[in-house]
DNA sequence: CCCATTATGTATCGAGTGCTACAGATCGTC
DNA sequence: GACGATCTGTAGCACTCGATACATAATGGG
């Protein structure tokens, strides 16, 4: 019926994700952007229609890879508290890879005023942080009531904060990141919250 | 000698201070920055040489006002634990606070790549997260001796997750803030902490 | 009052932004 | 193999960015 695509629309979002994931929203260029995924102009808003729509496209392409393997990585474990660890050790295991594309998680990278002023943006990424604080929740409370968790132990409250030391510490891994030392902060956290 | 200034630095240094808070580094213009402190582009590169510069200035402003008290508020606590939550406190109140710039605290937004890529910003960044931390894990070490903190306690550890802890909680407060939400969690936070 | 010195307003620079118009290339269908 | 449909390359849109050139205006010492 028509023209068939010159390019593979998978590999361009891979190479685009790992752009955006690395050099942020307003970070990347359009130029940059197609210089990367090696197309032109045309192509581009052909198949993405704006760069907004690129990078909610990214966003969920990197939740269907990275962020999904991450909360395999929690679901896998024998119990929720390993499986937070497991979480914060996965999260360590990115920062000493070189071959991760940035310093920080694309979700976390996010969570700036450039992204989150886009309606469609900022609604994508509340969804995933919740889905993802409830996948957590639930968990904690079955290990709760098998009494593998205190009774005192409320995962509503130490759900929330889990992710939000995780938030900071991708920030703060933005400015200077010694593995031993992130090691150690994290288990006196995590035991704090009888993790 | 020469022509006078008819503008008074001290007033839009102010300004510009809370524009910078509120719209970040990247995120306001040269132009909205001279509307803002009501000068032209020559008076604004006579007196701050470059945007960087004048961001620069603007940390500095910042960090001998709010931060100042922030830091004042931690230390004339009766105790680091009471400092610690007063500081929350303090945070809480500029995010109810409807007269603040931003959601976001000055320093915890330069923690970005388009802020951290700049040396002259890095550096001084660094040096006043360092000196903050610093007076904390000192003010602690002090109760620790006096026994107020028990043995186990280490602050070397633990202010860095205090620190770790709030960046994360500003860039939620991006995303969603609800105070007694907010509340519950720095509770139960800080209790795992012991403090 | 002249003059060196500094401040200001205006106009503009060159580069970069996201995006679009349009002509031409390539496809399946008849 | 002509046709309509879709894709692609190029050129350029209108705009914004941070920064600068330069003429003009004010200042106070000599």
């Amino acid at each position: 019926m028509a023209r068939t695509l010159e390019f593979d629309y998978d590999t361009t979002l891979e190479r685009a994700t790992r752009l955006f994931w690395k050099s942020g929203y307003a970070g990347t260029s359009l130029r940059d952007l197609l210089k990367e995924m090696g197309i032109g102009e045309s192509s581009f808003y052909n198949t993405m229609k704006s760069k907004k729509r690129a990078y909610l496209e990214c966003l969920k392409h990197y939740n269907e890879t990275v962020a999904r393997k991450r909360a395999k990585v929690f679901l896998e474990a024998p119990t929720a508290a390993l499986g937070v660890r497991a979480l914060f050790n996965n999260m360590l295991e990115s920062l000493d890879n070189p071959d991760t594309p940035a310093v920080i998680c694309m979700m976390a990278g996010s969570l700036t005023h450039e992204v989150l002023d886009e309606a469609e943006l900022r609604e994508y990424i509340e969804g995933r942080m919740t889905t993802l604080r409830d996948t957590m929740i639930a968990r904690m409370n079955a290990d709760k009531r098998d009494g593998l968790l205190t009774a005192g132990f409320e995962p509503q409250f130490v759900v929330p904060i889990v992710s939000t030391y995780m938030q900071g510490l991708w920030r703060m891994a933005l400015v200077s990141y010694e593995r031993s030392s992130f090691e150690r902060q994290i288990d006196v956290f995590l035991t704090g919250l009888g993790l």
